[in-house]
RNA sequence: GGGGAAUUAGCUCAGUUGGCUAGAGCGCUUGCAUGGCAUGCAAGAGGUCACCGGUUCGACUCCGGUAUUCUCCA
């Protein structure tokens, strides 16, 4: 059975027991402070396990894109090594929220296993929870007795709290789970010891794949537990491990899942994957394994980065890189060669990868190259070091943590060439830089989150799209505290606050708590929640509020955003449709929209594009805003954003059905005509194949254009208005060129006849060709050249020069080389002991030249003299 | 968000305690050599040393700020 088939079966068999088929959640999350990627396949389910949102469909199943890089789950070390550690991994899943429960989900597992999937009845497990005294647990029963009917009572094994008890976080829906076992090893071994003896023991040939998570009890704050109204099921099974169970391979990666990869990477580089623990097999596992990660989260709009997730991205992608660089000896960007493969793999299951396949391989190889770039300045550096410490044979701990730190030149590397060139590394040192540095980012980044004081436990509306206004009552409330600020933030039952959502930034108002009137500052979402930030709290905060964002920031915010709308469109028409938005701002002043775009948008194809917008506004199209089921607006073919997550009735906004048509929480105006006039700012680059434009609209656009004119108006007045305007301003730049030259040239000659003059005043002291000369020259440079002018003419020759430039005295001394060597003359020390003290300054410079200057202009004749005098 | 660094010729980079007439390689222009090419030889053009301010007699160099980029951590 093949990984695609398996797959399909998986979800077919959940459909035919009644469950809605759901997509995968984008793999990035947004709106949740707490997680930065999809780690579960829970997660996008969590607002129905909280009851904050009412499921649409009772039974759900789906594949969920995973990644555990970060945070509690942290495996990327580990990944490559073994044969089961994944960054990015499928979560099977099936859920019901409040619908069937214990019996059915044991039913239903068991007969997929065996059934379908045929697995050996006598190579499987089952673990049920045994109960916890401390926490007054009782042993979950119910599952126990269910499974008996399927499974004889030996294989049905008691788990403690750590294994079979699951919960969300310290409060909240949690309850007692079931996990079903495999064992593969081979006959002869499972003769000699007992599977049962070693489930849940890290034998990486008894595993678990399949957990199935009964909800049914409520953590409070104060750690009790409350018996849930409605009952939840949550399961969750890693496909690529249930791929390996059922395909009978001995790792993961001799699958299907990731042999397609694995043989493309062999044709590439030539070297041949052999299952060891070789490092070259580790790197071929580390690369199937992580291009899975790059990829499917550049697809889901997550660009790599040196901040948040992007960082992870690039930190995952380095890493490969870091593995074939060394161990497969491959010095030329690969990973991106891996796209197509795997967009065609997963073209059926997530789509996203084939539809921006250019895109995503751009965006890696750019990538790679620029690691590419930092790994060989780095190994230079290194190079340095090495032969800077050749006596201790060592490279310290700061030096290694410098090379990583500011460099981006990874330790394990630095110490490899280390090794490689009879050189030790201090570890110790380096740990010991590591964990400074860690310590400091988590000091500036302490974030502290009070509890929510719970007044009112009920959901919140937004009213945002047709109210400013409303009176509404604070539900809930918390302090938190950042960077020394405090800050509060408050929920409301329904509020007039747009929280900041799709780019558009969140309002500002006011609450009027009965007379007092408190500011929000911001409007964020955390989930589904709208909440308010305000610096302070009323001092009855359990009254009627009347909350009023600020109408006029918010109306320059919605023109920005509807424009917005008309600039993606008209992209799109001028462009092409493989323009897809890869990030927006839109603010009271600007919008900022970023695309992908592989070249610069031409003058002329801006001008195309403003036109176009501009002619839609002329236009007055009214704006239809629509809330419908999410296929039929994909019927009239709204553009949605990849890596967005939608509900299954999504709000439309309409601009004409044969221009815009576009998903959008945002607020919207009523018709384009009321933009008034839109104009480009800038066009630029912000990362590899993403463009950026931004653009005002509205009043702005009209202030700008002003501002243009008026500039435009100056510059003509002072050029005293001529008829080309640019050609008058092209004229005036070459010719000051050309003044310039004309100008150096001149100085030179200046310079050269004033030589000439000085030529016949030498003196003959010594056997010295001496010229000593108070002079008139506008700058110390002058000096410098007058000094290189003579001494082509003469041998044996000292200078002294001496001008008052700029009411400073500047004082320049010059030796022939012989006479440095030979009389042991030196220029820094005749300023030194001669010069400086004279004119109350300093000077100095090399032995056969040297420049001083000071403040006393009226004793330059004595500094001649005073160096006369010595030869 | 916090830390470390970088910014010098079209490109890649040197520039050692403040004073070297700011350099190298590649590229470019011109000339010469070779039957042609690869190439070799010679000459030359090209720099507001990112920007703004400060210290100093004097700043590419030291200090502060701004911008951009790189990099590590959270």
């Amino acid at each position: 059975m093949t990984a695609s088939e398996i797959r399909r079966q998986f979800l077919e068999f959940f459909k035919s027991k009644g469950h809605h088929v759901v997509p995968s959640a984008p793999i990035v999350v947004k709106n949740d402070p707490t997680l930065l990627f999809t780690n579960a396949g829970m997660n996008q389910f969590k607002d129905y396990f909280l009851g904050n949102q009412t499921p649409a469909w009772s039974r759900v199943a789906d594949t969920q894109k995973c990644l555990r890089v970060s945070g509690k789950h942290n495996d990327l070390e580990e990944v490559g090594i073994d044969t089961y550690h994944h960054t990015m991994f499928e979560m099977l899943g099936n859920w019901s929220f409040g619908d069937y429960f214990k019996e059915e989900a044991i039913a239903w597992s068991w007969e997929l296993l065996t059934e379908v999937y045929k697995l050996p009845k006598d190579r499987l497990y089952v673990t049920v929870f045994e109960g916890d005294k401390k926490e007054n647990l009782e042993k979950d029963q119910e599952a126990y007795d269910f499974w008996k009917k399927h499974v004889p009572e030996d294989r049905i094994l008691l788990g403690n709290k750590k294994d079979n008890f699951w919960e969300m976080g310290d409060t909240g829906p949690c309850g007692p789970c079931s996990e079903i076992h495999v064992d593969c090893r081979p006959d002869e071994e499972r003769k000699l010891v007992e599977g049962a003896t070693l489930v849940n023991k890290d034998n990486p040939q008894v595993i678990e794949i399949w957990n199935n998570v009964f909800m049914q009890f409520n953590r409070l704050k104060d750690k009790s537990l409350e018996p849930l109204p409605a009952k939840h099921v949550d399961t969750g099974m890693g496909f690529e491990r249930l791929v390996r169970v059922i395909q009978g391979k001995f790792s993961n990666y001799d699958t299907d899942v990731f042999s397609g990869t694995i043989g493309y990477i062999e044709k590439l580089t030539g070297a041949k994957y052999e299952a060891s623990d070789s490092k070259k097999d580790v790197t071929f596992r580390v690369l199937a394994d992580h291009i899975r990660a790059i990829c499917f989260t550049i697809a889901d709009d997550q660009l790599p980065s040196n901040t948040g997730a992007g960082y992870v991205i690039r930190r995952i992608l380095r890493r490969a890189v870091r593995y074939y660089f060394t161990y497969l000896e491959y010095k030329k960007p690969l990973l991106h060669e891996l796209v197509p493969v795997l967009a065609q793999q997963f073209e059926t299951v997530f789509p996203e990868l084939q539809k921006q396949v250019d895109f995503v391989k751009k965006v890696i190889f750019e990538e790679e190259n620029n690691f590419l770039r930092t790994l060989d300045s780095g190994i230079r550096r290194i190079e340095d070091i090495i032969a800077a410490n050749s006596a201790t044979k060592s490279i310290d701990g700061k030096t290694a943590f410098e090379l990583l730190d500011t460099y981006g030149f990874p330790f394990d590397l630095t110490n490899l060439i280390a090794t490689e060139n009879g050189f030790s590394v201090d570890e110790k040192g380096f740990e010991a830089a590591m964990k400074e540095q860690k310590d400091r980012s988590r000091a500036a980044t302490e974030l502290d989150m009070g509890d929510w004081t719970i007044l009112e436990d009920s959901g919140t509306t937004f009213v945002g799209y047709s109210l400013d206004t409303t009176q509404t009552k604070v539900t809930k409330y918390r302090k938190i505290k950042a960077k020394g600020k405090e800050q509060y933030q408050l929920v409301l039952s329904q509020t007039p606050f747009y929280a900041e959502s799709g780019g558009q930034v969140g309002d500002t108002g006011t609450l009027d708590f009965e007379g007092e009137k408190i500011s929000v500052t911001d409007t964020k979402k955390e989930n589904d929640l709208i909440v308010h930030f305000t610096d302070k709290l009323p001092a009855t905060i359990n009254t009627t509020v009347t909350a009023t964002i600020n109408k006029d920031k918010r109306q320059q915010t919605t023109l920005n955003h509807s424009a917005t709308h008309l600039l993606h469109a008209a992209l799109r028409q001028v462009l092409g449709t493989h323009v897809a938005q890869k990030g927006s701002l839109v603010n009271p002043e600007s919008l900022r929209f970023d695309f992908s775009h592989f070249a610069k948008v031409t003058d002329e194809e801006l001008a195309q594009i403003e036109d176009i917008v501009n002619e839609k506004i002329r236009a007055n199209i009214p704006v239809v805003i629509q809330e419908l089921p999410k296929e039929e607006a994909m019927k009239l073919g709204a553009m949605a954003l990849f890596g967005e997550k939608y509900g299954d009735i999504v709000r439309v906004v309409i601009m004409d059905p044969n221009y815009s048509v576009e998903f959008c929480g945002g607020t919207h105006i009523g018709s384009t005509g009321e933009l008034g006039l839109f104009k480009f700012l800038s066009e630029g680059a912000v990362a590899a194949g993403v463009r950026r434009i931004e653009g005002v609209t509205g009043a702005h656009a009209l202030a700008y254009v002003n501002e243009q004119l008026q500039q435009l108006k100056e510059v003509k007045a002072a050029l005293k208005n001529p008829k080309e305007l640019v050609k008058a301003v092209d004229t005036l730049i070459a010719d000051k060129a050309g003044l310039e030259k004309q100008l150096e040239v001149l100085e030179q000659e200046k310079i050269k006849q004033l030589a000439s003059s000085l030529l016949p005043k030498a003196e003959k002291i010594n056997g010295i060709n001496f010229i000593g000369s108070v002079v008139s020259v506008n700058s110390a440079d002058a000096l410098k050249q007058l000094c290189f002018q003579l001494k082509t003419e003469l041998t044996d020759y000292v200078f002294v020069f001496a001008a008052n430039v700029g009411g400073k005295a500047n004082v320049a001394v010059m030796i022939a080389d012989n006479l440095v060597a030979d009389k042991g003359l030196e220029a820094p020390k005749i300023i030194k002991e001669k010069i400086s003290g004279l004119i109350k300054g300093g000077g100095g410079g090399q032995k056969s030249f040297a420049s001083a200057g000071g403040q006393e202009t009226d004793k330059l004749d004595q500094v001649i003299t005073a160096v006369k005098a010595i030869l």
